[in-house]
DNA sequence: ATTGTAGGTGTACGGCGTACACTTGTCAAG
DNA sequence: CTTGACAAGTGTACGCCGTACACCTACAAT
């Protein structure tokens, strides 16, 4: 059921996911649901830790940086192939017993580098929700190639922010007709966990 | 109304306001809000523009790195007076114009201070949705003092996740008797900007 | 005096989560 | 073989939600 769920999610979108949807997916009716979680809160958690789930386990023998950035980084594959997760996990205020696994043994990861308790502490609020790997982006540069839209986008945003519009005809790192190409999220996604790796290595005491 | 919905939001929580409830607080029947705005989303969308609007302006004569941190610290303090505000603001994908007036003017500080217009877009990627003063924390360290339900939570995680209980302990700064006072949400914040800007700083080009 | 318009009203629809009482299929204990 | 517990599915109903649509009212500009 919470498979099922799941790629519902997918197939359909977070926004249409209903319990009676779900039961009718199943060939069941709503009620049905309900013998198996207590509210639709919990069939959220339960899809969360299907995702959560799907992440890599860390690599051994690697340093503290590469064993946390590898598996940031397949949190990340996670939660590309189930784009409504991170919203999800957003809109939850108290981890599951799975998600908080996930934080123990990324907390372990830090503390077997080098990182005491409170560096740790501090560390982990520092990247925040990037540790499920999702950056929360307030708006969405990476769209519509559709140069009339974009047309529309420069005529509109112009005048009014010129530095906004700066960024996103630049955007990316070529030349622009009169868009770029959007941004690589990929590449923004790595370029700020990079340095905010390499900003906790500055806080590690030197030995 | 706008401001009516700020402060119902503010009083009830963002997830008890409905357009029937707001409209019974302004005395009014439901369909009237319908003559101010088109739909739920566009009050919430001129809701989030209210709160915005409360950011103090970028102070003069600052470099950029003050200009910016004392400009993220005031958003800091209008989200904090309207809680449901950042929650609103991740469930969105397009920007208002005022909130993207906002990160205009917030562009033309980094630019302003000399970073070119790519690395401002990393950056502005990078600080994500600290720029507008909230850090998207996955859990909630920073409650309950009540001494039973601590001893309640270490005899759950202690067994299962000694590294999430060690900083749970540790928390704060202080020693801790069974659980520490909870998190400093303030200095877990500016902990995480300075990272954030210091390390802006360090990818500029040296004049 | 007329009329356009901004704002408020009343009714109604379809969707939602879910409480509650019920049936049914399965299977182990007597 | 019977029984009865229990897990799973059913059907009905309630209260809430956002909002479409037709209507009314008061007033400002012509």
């Amino acid at each position: 059921m919470l498979r099922a769920a799941v790629a519902l999610a997918d197939k359909t979108g977070i926004e249409s996911l209903s319990m009676r949807r779900l039961a009718e997916d199943l060939g069941v009716v709503p009620m049905a649901l309900y013998k198996h979680v207590a509210n639709k809160e919990e069939l959220l958690d339960g899809m969360i830790d299907v995702v959560v789930g799907e992440i890599d386990p860390p690599v051994a023998g690697a340093g503290w940086k590469s064993a946390v950035r590898q598996r940031i980084l397949s949190a990340r594959r996670a939660l590309l192939r189930h784009p409504w997760a991170s919203q999800v996990m957003e809109s939850k205020q108290n981890p599951t017993p799975v998600v908080l696994a996930y934080m123990d043994t990324m907390i372990g990861l830090f503390r077997a580098g080098g990182f005491s308790v409170n560096l740790t502490h501090h560390v982990m609020h520092t990247i925040g929700s990037r540790v499920l790997g999702f950056s929360q982006e307030l708006f969405n540069d990476s769209s519509t190639v559709d140069p009339e839209v974009a047309a529309a986008m420069v005529r509109e945003l112009g005048p009014k922010f010129p530095n906004v519009l700066a960024i996103a005809t630049a955007a990316s790192h070529e030349e622009a007709s009169v868009v770029g190409p959007g941004c690589d999220d990929q590449y923004e996604f790595e370029f700020a966990l990079d340095l905010l790796l390499d900003g906790f290595e500055r806080l590690l005491p030197r030995a």
